[in-house]
DNA sequence: CGATTCACG
DNA sequence: ACGTACGTGAATCGA
C-alpha cells in the first residue's frame, strides 16, 4: 500500500535552524538548518519507508491571510540571513534526493498540505504530515496522521485524532478554536488577551467552539466575561487566521510525489557538496560526482621505473599528458625533488629523482623540455622552478589544477589535490602528512609506497581536470584561465629564474651604517628610560612607557598596551624617549628585514635574488612575492629607500628601467562606475586629488591648498577601499561626523561612483560574488551576515575587489603582452619584477631608447577602457635611480 | 603558533 | 548600537 509523507518545509527548516548549533562549510555558508532537516528526513525515510514524499514551501511575501489582516506575521523577526541562505541549499539537496517540492504563489506550505490532506481523506489515502507547528493538528483524521517535532527536529511525536483527544480533550477541528482564543505571538495572531492554553481549553471543553463561547458569555462572570466580550471580534478573526486553507488551486497530483529511494549517483554529490561527511558515511555513499568520470583510486596502474625499464616504459605509454612532480620545501628555487609520476588517466609510471637525472631518462627530460608536449598537473609554476634548480628544463604547461582552483574560488584555503578530490566528491586521497609526515618528522617513504602515492596523485589530477573545465566554462573564465593566467605562470617562472642582481658589498655597507645608528639609539633610549630591556618586545616596551614612565595609554591590544607607530606619534610630546624609539623601530626594521633578510636571500651562485611570485594567494587576483618579498622594498622614507640602490643590472652597461601605472585604480573606478566627472578628470589628464578637492570643496583648482588636496587624496583612497566614515576619520584624524560630511559631499559630486557602490553591494547580495572586468570572481558569503562588522567588511570587499582586481587583471595583461613584444622584436631586455602597478626591467644600452617608448605603450594599451591608462617610465643605474 | 608591528601597492 | 579602512609577507616575542 502506498504511503505518503508531506513535510512542512518552512516550519521544519526553522525548527532545525534554532535547534542546531551553528555549522558552516568550508565556503563559510551556514548549513546547520539543512543538516538538521536532512537528519530528520533520513530518519523519516528509514522508519516509514514512504512510496511518496513531498516538501511544501511558502511562496510569495503576501498571502491571502494578509488581505484581511495586514499585521499577520507582523511582529515576527525577519528571517535571519544565516537561515535565508540555506533555503536554496535545501532545495538543491532535495532535488538530489529526488524528493518533490511544491510551492504556490500567495500560499503557505500548510495550505498546500491542507489541500492535499483533504484530497487524501476523500480518496482514502494514508498520509503522514510532518511539521513543527501545532496548528497542523487540525488536519488530523483516520487517514491523516500528524508528526510534530519535539525538542530538536529528529524526535517526532505522532498524533491521530484519538491521541489529540487524549492530549487536549479536543477534536482536530477544535484546534482552530484553541488558537482563536489563545492567539499565537509568533504569527502575530492576537486571540483574547490574558487567555492562555489552560483557560482556552477550559472554555472549549465547556462550550465547544469560539462561536459558542462568544454566544455563551452570559454563563461566565467577572474579569473573564469582560475580556471575552471586549475581544470577541479578535477571537473571530484569530480563528479565521488559524484556519488552514484546504482548497488551494494546486495542479500537482500524487503521482508527482513518487519517491523511489535515495539514488547514490544524485544524493551522494548533493551531500558531498554540503560537506555532510558523516551523513555520507552513514548512508555508505562515496559522494563521488559522476560514477563514469571518477577514477576509482584502486584502478590506478602505477609502475616504478628503473634505469633498465624506463626507456621501454616511457615509449609504451600511449599518451602522456598528466604529470605530478612532488617537491619538498617552501622555496621552490631550493626545493628538493621527491619524485615524478607521468602518464594519463589511469596509467602512470614513477621516476625517482636519481633516475630522472640519469642518462637512462634523457628522453623523459627531452619530453619535459618540449613546449609542444602539453602537460597538465598541479602547481606547474613550482614544478618548473624546482626542476630548473636541478638542471631539468620544463615547458608546455597546458592546464594547472591549482591555478584553476584559485580562479574558481580564490579564497579557498585548501587548494591541495586531496582538498580538490574531496570538493569534487572524487575518491579520496591519503593526505601528504600521512604518507610523509610533516615538519621534523618529514620522511620520504620507500619507493613502492611513494611511487604508488604519486601516481595516485597524478590520477586524481586527471580526474579533477574535466570537472574544473566544466566549471571554468560555466563561470565564463576560460579566457581568463587559458589566455591570461596560464601564460602568465610561465612568464613569472622566467622572471624568477632570471632574478635581479643585488650588490652584496653595498648592502653590507648600508647595514654597518644602520648598525651604528641603532647602537647609538639603543643606549640613548636605555639612558632616558633609566633601564635596559628588550626593545624589540612590545610587552616590555609597554611596561617601560606606561608603568614606569607613566605615559597616557592611547590604545590597547588584545594582550596589553599598544605601542605601534600611531600610538608613539601621539606620545612623542610627553617624553623625549618616544622620538628615539620611533627612529629605532624604523632602523631595526630596515636592518632585520631588508639588510639581514635580503643578504640571506642573495644567491651565492649568481649574486642575484630570485623571488617567488605566488599566483594563487591574493583574493583579489593580485600576485604576492616571497623569499624574499620584493613587493615591499622601502620607498616612502629616504633612509629605507636607499635599500633600492643595491638592486642593479646583472650585466655591465645595462640600465634598470621601471614603469608604473598612474592612478590605475581610480581610472578603473572611473571606467566601471561610468562616472562622468571622474572620467572627465582622466580624459583631461588632471591631477586627480586636486581635481577631487576642487569639486568637493567647490573652489577653483588654483585655490586648492595642500591641506584640501591631502583630504581629497584620503577620500580617494577611502573610496577605493570601500569607504566608511570611521576609516576616513581615523586616517585624517577628524571626527566621524566630519568624515561623514566629506563622504556625502564627495558622493554629491561623483554620483556615478555612489551608484556603483550601491549597485555592487546589491549585486553581491544577489549573486553571492563580485567580478572584475575580466570575469575573475570572488565569493562573499558574509555579505548577508547579521553581525554588523562581518557584513560591513564584506560590503567594503564587494566595493574594493572589482577595482583592485581589475587593476591586477590589467597589469597581468600588460605582462603577457610585454613578453610577446620582447620576443617579437628580438629584444634582450628582461622583465624582472612586478610590484602591483609597476614593472621593472633590465635593459641593454642599445635598447634603452626603444624600451622607454615600448614599455609604457604596451602598458597603456593592455586593455581599452573608457578613460586612458597612463604609465610613467624612469630609469637609472639602480632601482633607486629609476624613480 | 598567534599576536604585534611595519614594509609595500 | 555596532567599531574597520583594501590587499600582501617578514621579523620578533613569548606562551
Amino acid at each position: 500500500m502506498d504511503k505518503f509523507i508531506l513535510i512542512d518545509g518552512n516550519s521544519i527548516i526553522y525548527r532545525a535552524f534554532f535547534a542546531m548549533p551553528p555549522l558552516t562549510n568550508s565556503k563559510g555558508l551556514h548549513t546547520n538548518a539543512v543538516y538538521g532537516f536532512t537528519t530528520m528526513l533520513l530518519r523519516l525515510l528509514e522508519e516509514h519507508k514512504p512510496t511518496h514524499v513531498m516538501v511544501a514551501f511558502d511562496a510569495g511575501k503576501v498571502t491571502f491571510r494578509h488581505e484581511g489582516y495586514q499585521e499577520y506575521k507582523g511582529g515576527r523577526e525577519k528571517t535571519p540571513p544565516e537561515l535565508s541562505e540555506q533555503f536554496p541549499l535545501l532545495k538543491e539537496l532535495l532535488r538530489g534526493f529526488g524528493i518533490a517540492q511544491f510551492e504556490l504563489e500567495g500560499f503557505e506550505a500548510d495550505d498546500i498540505i491542507g489541500t492535499l490532506t483533504k484530497r487524501a481523506d476523500e480518496a482514502g489515502r494514508q498520509v503522514l504530515v510532518v511539521s513543527g507547528d501545532k496548528d497542523m493538528l487540525q488536519l488530523a483524521s483516520d487517514h491523516v496522521h500528524i508528526g510534530l517535532t519535539r525538542k530538536g527536529v529528529t524526535d517526532i511525536e505522532l498524533y491521530d485524532p484519538a491521541q489529540i483527544k487524549e492530549r487536549y480533550g479536543l477534536t482536530p477541528l477544535q484546534i482552530i478554536d484553541l488558537k482563536g482564543l489563545m492567539g499565537d505571538t509568533s504569527d502575530n495572531i492576537p486571540g483574547i488577551p490574558g487567555v492562555g492554553e489552560k483557560t482556552a481549553l477550559k472554555l472549549l471543553h465547556q462550550f465547544g467552539t469560539v462561536e459558542d463561547v462568544l454566544n455563551g458569555t452570559a454563563e461566565l462572570k467577572g474579569k473573564m466575561k469582560e475580556k471575552i466580550e471586549a475581544h470577541a471580534e479578535d477571537a473571530r478573526m484569530s480563528k479565521q487566521l488559524a484556519t488552514i486553507h484546504r482548497e488551494v488551486p494546486l495542479e500537482q497530483t500524487w503521482e508527482d510525489m513518487q519517491f523511489a529511494g535515495l539514488q547514490e549517483e544524485t544524493a551522494g554529490p548533493a551531500l558531498a557538496k554540503l560537506e555532510f561527511k558523516s551523513l555520507l558515511e552513514r548512508l555508505n555513499f562515496s559522494g563521488k560526482v559522476d560514477a563514469v568520470e571518477a577514477v576509482p583510486a584502486a584502478e590506478v596502474k602505477s609502475t616504478i621505473a628503473t634505469e633498465e625499464t624506463i626507456e621501454d616504459l616511457f615509449a609504451s605509454l600511449e599518451t602522456i599528458d598528466v604529470i605530478h612532480v612532488e617537491t619538498h620545501g617552501d622555496n621552490p628555487h631550493q626545493a628538493e625533488l621527491v619524485g615524478i609520476a607521468l602518464g594519463s588517466s589511469e596509467e602512470y609510471i614513477f621516476l625517482s629523482p636519481e633516475l630522472l637525472q640519469s642518462k637512462a631518462a634523457s628522453s623523459v627530460r627531452a619530453w619535459l623540455a618540449n613546449s609542444d608536449e602539453p602537460k597538465r598537473g598541479y602547481d606547474l609554476h613550482r614544478v618548473d622552478l624546482a626542476l630548473h634548480a636541478h638542471g631539468i628544463e620544463f615547458a608546455g604547461a597546458a592546464f594547472d589544477v591549482q591555478l584553476a582552483a584559485y580562479l574558481l574560488d580564490p579564497t579557498e584555503s585548501n587548494q591541495t589535490i586531496s582538498g580538490l578530490t574531496a570538493k569534487y566528491g572524487l575518491p579520496s586521497l591519503v593526505e601528504d602528512d600521512t604518507v610523509m609526515g610533516k615538519g621534523a618528522k618529514y620522511k620520504v617513504p620507500e619507493v613502492e609506497v611513494l611511487g604508488d602515492f604519486l601516481c595516485r596523485k597524478a590520477a586524481a589530477v586527471a580526474a579533477i581536470i574535466p570537472l574544473q573545465e566544466k566549471a571554468l566554462e560555466s563561470d565564463e573564465m576560460n579566457s581568463l584561465f587559458h589566455e591570461l593566467e596560464m601564460p602568465l605562470s610561465r612568464i613569472l617562472a622566467d622572471m624568477e629564474k632570471q632574478g635581479i642582481k643585488a650588490n652584496t658589498a653595498d648592502l653590507q655597507a648600508l647595514g654597518h651604517e644602520f648598525e651604528e645608528q641603532i647602537g647609538r639609539l639603543m643606549s640613548e633610549i636605555y639612558r632616558l628610560s633609566g633601564t635596559e630591556f628588550n626593545l624589540n618586545s612590545p610587552k616590555q616596551l609597554g611596561e617601560i612607557l606606561f608603568d614606569r614612565l607613566g605615559l597616557p595609554v592611547v590604545k590597547k591590544t588584545k594582550t596589553g598596551y599598544s605601542t605601534d607607530a600611531e600610538v608613539l606619534e601621539k606620545l612623542a610630546p610627553y617624553h623625549e624617549v618616544v622620538q628615539h624609539i620611533l627612529q629605532y623601530r624604523q632602523l631595526a626594521k630596515l636592518q632585520s628585514t631588508y639588510v639581514e633578510g635580503l643578504l640571506k636571500e642573495i644567491s651565492p651562485r649568481d649574486g642575484k635574488v630570485h623571488t617567488y611570485y605566488r599566483q594563487t594567494i591574493a583574493a583579489t587576483g593580485r600576485l604576492s612575492s616571497q623569499f624574499p618579498n620584493l613587493q615591499n622594498i622601502p620607498i616612502r622614507m629616504e633612509e629605507g629607500r636607499k635599500i633600492r640602490k643595491v638592486f642593479v643590472p646583472s650585466e655591465p652597461g645595462w640600465t634598470i628601467l621601471a614603469a608604473d601605472y598612474s592612478q590605475i585604480e581610480l581610472r578603473v573606478l572611473a571606467h566601471i562606475s561610468d562616472d562622468e566627472r571622474l572620467k572627465e578628470a582622466f580624459v583631461n589628464d588632471m591631477d586627480i586629488h586636486t581635481k577631487t578637492a576642487s569639486d568637493v570643496f567647490g573652489v577653483k583648482a588654483e585655490e586648492v591648498d595642500s591641506d584640501m588636496r591631502r583630504s581629497a587624496k584620503a577620500v580617494n583612497f577611502g573610496i577605493v577601499y570601500g569607504i566608511s566614515d570611521y576609516g576616513l576619520s581615523q586616517n585624517l584624524n577628524i571626527t566621524r561626523k566630519e568624515a561623514a560630511q566629506f563622504i556625502d559631499q564627495y558622493f554629491e559630486v561623483f554620483q556615478g561612483v555612489r551608484r556603483y557602490m550601491d549597485d555592487i553591494v546589491r549585486e553581491a547580495r544577489k549573486d553571492g560574488y563580485v567580478k572584475t572586468l575580466l570575469e575573475r570572481r570572488r565569493y562573499l558569503p558574509e555579505i548577508n551576515a547579521s553581525n554588523f562588522n562581518i557584513r560591513s567588511f564584506a560590503e567594503r570587499t564587494a566595493m574594493n575587489t572589482p577595482i583592485q582586481g581589475t587593476a591586477a587583471d590589467i597589469i597581468k595583461l600588460a605582462m603577457v603582452q610585454m613578453d610577446e613584444a620582447l620576443r617579437e622584436r628580438n629584444l634582450n631586455s628582461r622583465m624582472l619584477l612586478q610590484v602591483h602597478d609597476e614593472l621593472v626591467f633590465e635593459v641593454p644600452a642599445d635598447e634603452l631608447e626603444t624600451m622607454k617608448e615600448l614599455v609604457p605603450a604596451v602598458m597603456e594599451k593592455a586593455l581599452e577602457l573608457s578613460v586612458p591608462l597612463k604609465a610613467e617610465v624612469s630609469y637609472g643605474e639602480n632601482w633607486y635611480e629609476a624613480k
